[in-house]
DNA sequence: TTAACATTTAGATGTTTATCTAAATATCTA
DNA sequence: TAGATATTTAGATAAACATCTAAATGTTAA
């Protein structure tokens, strides 16, 4: 959980995150949408990927990030529990 | 968001909502939970508060926290915002 | 009104994090 | 195989963060 919610903890993650919703895109398309260098980019990939958040597949030269909805799933899951057995 | 998922990023502040499933704490109950200066918890809560995931209230000397539920919520749909728009 | 208790604020310190540039690695194509 | 392109790794730096102790503030009760 707490490489989950470590990954969560920054704007630019939650952006990619939103950006994988509509199509899987390769390191550089994701780079190109923020004006950031690339090794940083990288990086929170990184940290992406190992919150079980994306998945990475490789494909000739480029190297293709998709959302991993379990990773999500388990997530809101979190809240859920936090939600439904609370006394009001 | 950003004070939301900055709150969520912490093991101890995550144990604090846990706790507070249950019933409301005073700010010596919870800190009495943790091997961790009262300050040290006091500033949790802080975050916390400035999340808008707990509430307080004094009561005499004691300030009681208690959930946030309209907060959690809010966290909760961003997940879900996330999950049911995706493409798969 | 003073002593005791509950909580927060202030200030300091070590660690983690986001970011950068430079260099390394991996793949494709001419 | 050499050059070009895509991505990551390494190493450095400044900012943010978690924690502590000491001091301040707020509340109760004798």
């Amino acid at each position: 959980m707490n490489s989950l919610f470590k990954a969560l903890n920054d704007p630019t993650r939650r952006e990619i995150l939103d950006m994988l919703r509509d199509q899987d895109l390769s390191a550089g398309e994701i780079s190109d949408e923020f004006e950031m260098s690339k090794p940083s980019i990288s990086h929170h990939l990184e940290i992406l990927k190992q919150a079980s958040l994306v998945d990475t597949e490789r494909r000739g030269q480029f190297i293709y990030y998709s959302l991993n909805t379990t990773g999500l799933e388990d997530a809101a899951k979190w809240f859920f529990k936090l939600l439904n057995d609370t006394e009001d």
